[in-house]
DNA sequence: AAAAGCGCTTAACAATTCTTAATTGTATAA
DNA sequence: TTATACAATTAAGAATTGTTAAGCGCTTTT
């Protein structure tokens, strides 16, 4: 069920698009003013904002400029007919598509489709940034591939995860119960040493190439850590 | 406002990006050959750099790699669709993330955000001193390292926080109860010896390369102090 | 469907580190 | 000085982590 956020001074639209809306399997909310809409936005996570331009207390294109620099949900604007200007306006501000009011409800439920497959696309490809480093030691998230200097070496799931792990927390410590939740998906159980194994494992594998300093240190009664490269510069 | 330099052959394609970054709050500056893309990006202090590859005069690999010996700012590659070797080179080289084209400008917004949002958190991180240093001790608190003068000494995890509080404070007496809590996780008992136990291991270590001062004094009915070094200084 | 490969877990033992206990040493006050 | 309280050292025991190998379940291959 997708939630979508519509914000309209005019209730009796509101009304119409949640008639429309709801047997198309949304789930609509909605706000008649700037600020109300701006608050909804910002404070739960709709998967696609209905934006009309003119709007009491506070016009559309200030509300999605501002929605921007903290979100980016998908937006489609509903503009005055044929205003060619506020198309410009809106796409270059970072909303997703335009509707020319007043509009045919099947249109609407076409582009609201559009815009959420393309959202749900880059949403899936582009969430993470793809590389990590620390040191020699280079991940790419997305090809599930690690690097230890120039070579490339093979990692399990559950030791690439406790990787990305350590590196995104390079030189602090990372609890065990932290890395059981996110490499392996469950709570640490008191006996249980799977995690060990598995960072035993990495080590061998990251050292394979390299000298004999743990990368990987334990920390006694707290979790391991990633230990940043020292900074052999001369001052 | 973040500042982007792009380096990439294709001016129309350098106009187009200039036209979706603006409103996203990106201010970008265009080059069109391997040169000149180098020298802007050494010469000036950019937020972040978008690489293609293909590139005349200088591809972007050895850009890339010319860069990194003096600068660390995060690169984005484009790169031709789906050529694998690509991805491993980029990451070889040390490309923060890459962008197989043709993209969606949206797509590549996201990604800089991602790529400036980690760089912004490392940077972060890296500011708290990472180091201490007291006359010829010094430790590293990110790699867990600590050095008497140019020797590595191996450290056990208490030894090592121990002597992080103490060096932390060094000229002035930390208690025994802040040393408890701080290196051994928990209140200090009334027959706990467990930290006299560390500090003598500790002094034990830290003398191992040097003569017989006694660096960790011990304030009796207080705690301990690590003591500053004395200012034998001919004047 | 059986065989093979792979990865995760468990178990057993080794190594390291921390705590406790017992003993010796040292500074302070009577 | 002597008594006393606190600190230092040593050694033995718990506790935690490291390593290895075997077993199990899942997926892929034949």
């Amino acid at each position: 069920m997708e939630h979508i956020l519509v914000v309209d001074d005019d209730a009796e639209l509101c009304a119409l698009l949640d008639e429309y809306l709801t047997p198309e399997g949304f789930e609509t909310q909605a706000v008649h003013d700037g600020e109300t809409g701006l608050k909804a936005a910002l404070g739960k996570e709709y998967d696609l904002v209905i934006l009309d331009v003119m709007l009491p207390g506070m016009n559309g294109f200030d509300l999605l400029r501002t929605l921007r620099e903290a979100s980016s949900v998908p937006v489609i604007m509903l503009t005055a007919r044929g205003e060619d200007v506020d198309r410009v306006v809106g796409l270059e501000m970072g909303a997703d598509d335009y509707m020319p009011k007043p509009f045919l409800p099947r249109e609407l439920v076409a582009r609201i489709r559009a815009v959420l497959r393309r959202a749900r696309r880059e949403d899936h490809r582009s969430k993470p940034a793809r590389t990590l480093r620390v040191g020699d030691v280079a991940i790419d998230i997305g090809a599930r591939q690690a690097l230890v200097g120039t070579n490339s070496v093979r990692l399990t799931d559950a030791e690439f995860m406790i990787l990305e792990s350590l590196l995104t927390e390079a030189g602090s410590v990372v609890s065990r119960e932290q890395l059981c939740r996110t490499a392996l998906g469950r709570e640490a159980a008191p006996e249980d040493r799977s995690l060990d194994v598995h960072i035993s494992n990495l080590r061998r594998k990251l050292n394979a190439t390299n000298e004999h300093s743990p990368r990987i240190k334990a920390i006694r009664g707290a979790g391991y850590l990633y230990a940043l490269p020292v900074k052999t510069a001369a001052e």
